[in-house]
DNA sequence: TATTACGTTGACGTTAACGTTAACTTCTCC
DNA sequence: GGAGAAGTTAACGTTAACGTCAACGTAATA
């Protein structure tokens, strides 16, 4: 049905301020349309403040944000303007597969961690 | 050979300055020992200054690296300090599964825009 | 011996990402 | 019709995470 939301609905929905989405907005990375001077958002700025708040718990900014957000846009007319946004996304690919890299290794740590720490309770335990 | 590290040598090492190493000292995440005014860091240190750049990295704060790093902390004297480092490790591990998840998705969302461009850019070929 | 390199401690400046407050309009509802 | 409730812009405040001097000490080296 297409629905469209408030600025509230958003921000209870996501759990941030108004503020803050209307920050975003000043930054350019939404562009909900008005009626009157109230903004209304479609399913698509909904996503895109979605891919903002994704963003944001993984260690992106703003900008980073407003980058991939882009990569998804499908103007991109000729060629040049294709292979460019490919690019975009290879390298973006990439970082990810990084950080999904140091998260698995930060995983074993705690892992590691998690064993000495049992291990000295059971030895509590014994006592 | 446990070497010990002048602060450049970790700056450069991680390629961040010296001001940066300084001010994690400030907020308590770093502790070197001291050659009269001048700081030396063994390898412990040097592993802390890696926890907390992979830490940022993954969109963790300093506060919530210098946890992290506490959680490695052999220390924890009787059982109700054990379990609630094993609680904390357990709460850390939760989150750190919750961003792989987001990154995973992230990585699909990508590699269906790394489709739609591709066949875009066949079409232009084609033409 | 003077310059160059590296170290130190302040202390103030900067940027991103909002928070907060003020002053105002517009809509609904009792 | 007046009292919220929700919307708006504008402007200043705040916090984290450093950057950027300044002013100084020390140690090697040309």
């Amino acid at each position: 049905m297409d629905r469209k939301y408030s600025i509230s609905d958003l921000a209870s929905e996501f759990n941030v301020t108004t503020r803050t989405i209307r920050f975003y907005e000043e930054k350019g990375l939404l562009s909900p349309q008005r009626i009157g001077a109230t903004r209304k958002y479609a399913g698509n700025e909904r996503v895109k403040l979605k891919l903002i708040l994704r963003g944001k718990r993984l260690g992106f900014s703003l900008d980073e944000s407003r980058d991939i957000i882009n990569l998804y846009d499908p103007i991109a007319g000729n060629t040049k303007q294709l292979q460019l946004l490919l690019d975009g996304i290879n390298s973006k690919q990439k970082e990810l597969l990084d950080k999904r890299k140091e998260i698995n290794s930060m995983l074993s740590d705690l892992k590691q961690a998690e064993e000495n720490c049992q291990q000295a309770l059971n030895a509590q335990k014994i006592k």
